[in-house]
RNA sequence: GUCCGGAUGGUGUAGUGGCCUAUCAUGAAAGCCUGUCGAGCUUUCGACCCGGGUUCGAAUCCCGGUCCGGGCGCCA
C-alpha cells in the first residue's frame, strides 16, 4: 500500500472534481484568517492545500494551521481547478493527518529564503536534500548512471563487480585505508584497475563497473574526496582509440540523455545544458606543454605533471572537454602501454572538462616480460603483484580501458561549484558523520 | 601539509576599543486579517567558538587552541 495517489507535481488543473491523497513535508503555511494555505512538497514539487475556515470547521481549520514546518503529513482532498491557486489548482482537504511531526527550529530552512553554509548543510544533510535544487541534482545523477548502463549494454559490456576490500596496495604510491580482515591486514581498494585487466585475461571480453573506490590522501579542495564512485570500462581486443570514443560517446550520451529526460530537474537548477559534440579534441601532452608555455609563461619541464595552473589554463584556452594523450610514460602508471618507437611517451589519456579532469585511461601492457620490467622501473616489487600477474602468462588480450569520475561528471554538467554538492554523503580529509 | 581568510540568536548576517541592554533578514511563540503564492501588520523570544593576555573598558586588539571556507601541494 502506498500513502499517496498522486505526487504533487502529477496534478493539474484537468482532474477539477477529483479525490487525492497527497502526502509529503510540509513546505509552508500561511494563515490569513479565514482562509489559510498549506503548501506540501513531494519529490516532485509543491501543491497548495486551501483550507476555508467556513468549509472545514474551526477545529480542523486551527490544528492544520498550527502543524510545524517540515512534518510530514496526509493529505485528502479534492482538486479544485482554481486560477487564483499556483499551476492553477488547489486542493480542498477532507482529512489531514499528522504522519510525524517536525520539532523546532530546524537545523536549516528547506524553503531557501535563507543562505546556509556548506558545512552545515552536510551536518544535517537529511533536511538539506529536501530542497529542491539538491535533491535535483541526485535526481540527475540517477540519470546519468541510467544513461551509462544503457549505453554500456548496447554496446554488449558485461557489468561486474570486483572487490573493494583486497589484500595489498596493488598499485603502489598512493596511500591506501588499512582495515582489519580477521587475523589479517587489508585494504580497500583505491581502483578496480588491476582486477578489471584480470576479467581481460579472463576472456570476459568487455567489463564495466560502476563503484566506490578509497583513497587515503590527505588532499583538501573542492574536487577530491576520500570515496568516490568510479566508472571503470576495460575493453579486450581495442586500443586506446577505441576506448577513447566509447569514452566521449558515453559522456554525450550522458549530457543527451539529460537533456532530454530531466527537463524539471534543469529547470530546477536553473540550468540551459549544452549537449557537448563528438568528437572530442585531442591534444598531445607535448603540444600541450607548447600552448601552455607560449601563451602562459608557465614554467613546466617536459615530464613533470600538469599542475593545476597549467591544467586550468588549457581548460580556459580550449573551453570544451577535450582528450590530452600521449603522455610521457615516466608519469603514467606502470599498466600503461609505451610506444613501441618511442617509449618515453605512451598510450594513456585524460578526458578533461574546462575545469578538472574527469577520466583517464590507456592501451594497457599485455606483455607479460614488459609488465614486470615496468613495474620494476616504477620502483616496485613484482612479487607483490603475483596473483595480477599471474593473468598475464597464460595468455593476456591486447586491452583498453579507462576510469571516470562520476561525481566530477555530474559537478560538471551542472556547473556544482563543489564535488561535495555532488555527493549525498560526502566523505573528505575531515568529515566521516553523517 | 602549507598559505590566506573566517567563527555573532535555529539559519544567513551587520558591527575595527566606550554610541552594544549587539543590526537586519529568516525563524519560533501569541494575536489580527477570506486569495495568499518569499503574504501583510502588532507584540514577544533567541547569539558574540574556547582559554589566556592588553586596557579604566574587548564581539572588536594580542597570544594559544579548536572548528570552518578558499588557494596550492599531495592525487595508482
Amino acid at each position: 500500500m502506498i500513502l499517496r495517489t498522486h505526487y504533487s507535481g502529477d496534478i493539474t488543473p484537468e482532474l477539477d472534481g477529483r479525490e487525492v491523497v497527497l502526502a509529503g513535508f510540509v513546505h509552508e503555511t500561511r494563515d490569513l484568517g479565514g482562509i489559510a494555505f498549506l503548501v506540501l512538497r513531494d519529490r516532485k514539487g509543491l501543491a497548495q492545500i486551501t483550507l476555508v475556515k467556513k468549509l472545514v470547521g474551526k477545529d480542523m481549520f486551527k490544528s492544520v494551521r498550527t502543524i510545524s514546518r517540515e512534518s510530514v503529513v496526509q493529505v485528502r482532498g479534492q482538486v479544485k481547478a482554481e486560477p487564483k491557486a499556483p499551476r492553477g489548482f488547489e486542493i480542498l482537504p477532507t482529512d489531514v493527518r499528522v504522519l510525524s511531526a517536525a520539532q523546532v527550529p530546524l537545523p536549516l530552512d528547506p524553503t531557501e529564503k535563507v543562505e546556509c553554509e556548506l558545512d552545515t548543510r552536510l551536518d544535517a544533510r537529511f533536511m538539506d536534500i529536501r530542497r529542491p535544487c539538491v535533491l535535483a541534482a541526485f535526481e540527475i545523477e540517477s540519470a546519468v548512471l541510467r544513461s551509462l548502463r544503457n549505453y554500456f549494454y548496447r554496446q554488449k559490456i558485461t557489468e561486474v563487480f570486483t572487490p573493494k576490500i583486497v589484500a595489498a596496495a596493488t598499485e603502489g604510491g598512493t596511500d591506501l585505508f588499512p582495515i582489519s580482515y580477521f587475523e589479517k591486514e587489508a585494504f580497500l581498494n583505491q581502483s578496480p584497475q588491476l582486477y578489471k585487466q584480470m576479467l581481460m585475461g579472463a576472456g570476459m571480453d568487455r567489463v564495466f563497473e560502476i563503484g566506490p573506490i578509497f583513497r587515503a590522501e590527505e588532499h583538501d579542495t573542492r574536487r577530491h574526496l576520500n570515496e568516490a564512485i568510479s566508472i571503470d570500462v576495460e575493453i579486450s581486443f581495442a586500443d586506446d582509440k577505441e576506448v577513447m570514443s566509447i569514452l566521449e560517446g558515453a559522456v554525450v550520451e550522458a549530457y543527451r540523455y539529460v537533456a532530454e529526460n530531466c527537463s524539471y530537474q534543469l529547470g530546477v537548477m536553473g540550468l540551459d545544458l549544452q549537449v557537448p559534440k563528438a568528437p572530442f579534441r585531442r591534444i598531445t601532452y607535448t603540444e600541450a606543454l607548447e600552448l601552455a608555455s607560449e601563451r602562459a609563461g608557465v614554467k613546466m619541464q617536459w615530464g613533470d605533471d600538469l599542475d593545476t595552473e597549467t591544467e586550468r589554463f588549457l581548460g580556459e584556452s580550449i573551453g570544451e572537454h577535450y582528450f590530452l594523450t600521449d603522455w610521457p610514460s615516466s608519469i603514467k602508471p606502470y599498466y600503461t602501454l609505451p610506444y613501441e618507437d618511442k617509449p618515453e611517451i605512451c598510450r594513456g589519456f585524460d578526458l578533461m572538462h574546462p575545469r578538472m579532469e574527469l577520466a583517464s585511461g590507456a592501451q594497457r601492457v599485455h606483455d607479460y616480460n614488459l609488465l614486470v620490467e615496468r613495474i620494476k622501473e616504477k620502483g616496485l616489487d613484482p612479487g607483490g603483484f603475483e596473483f595480477y600477474l599471474k593473468a598475464f602468462r597464460y595468455g593476456m588480450p591486447p586491452h583498453a580501458g579507462w576510469g571516470l569520475g562520476l561525481s566530477r561528471l555530474v559537478m560538471t554538467m551542472l556547473k556544482l561549484e563543489n564535488i561535495r554538492d555532488a555527493v549525498l554523503f560526502p566523505r573528505d580529509r575531515r568529515r566521516l558523520v553523517p
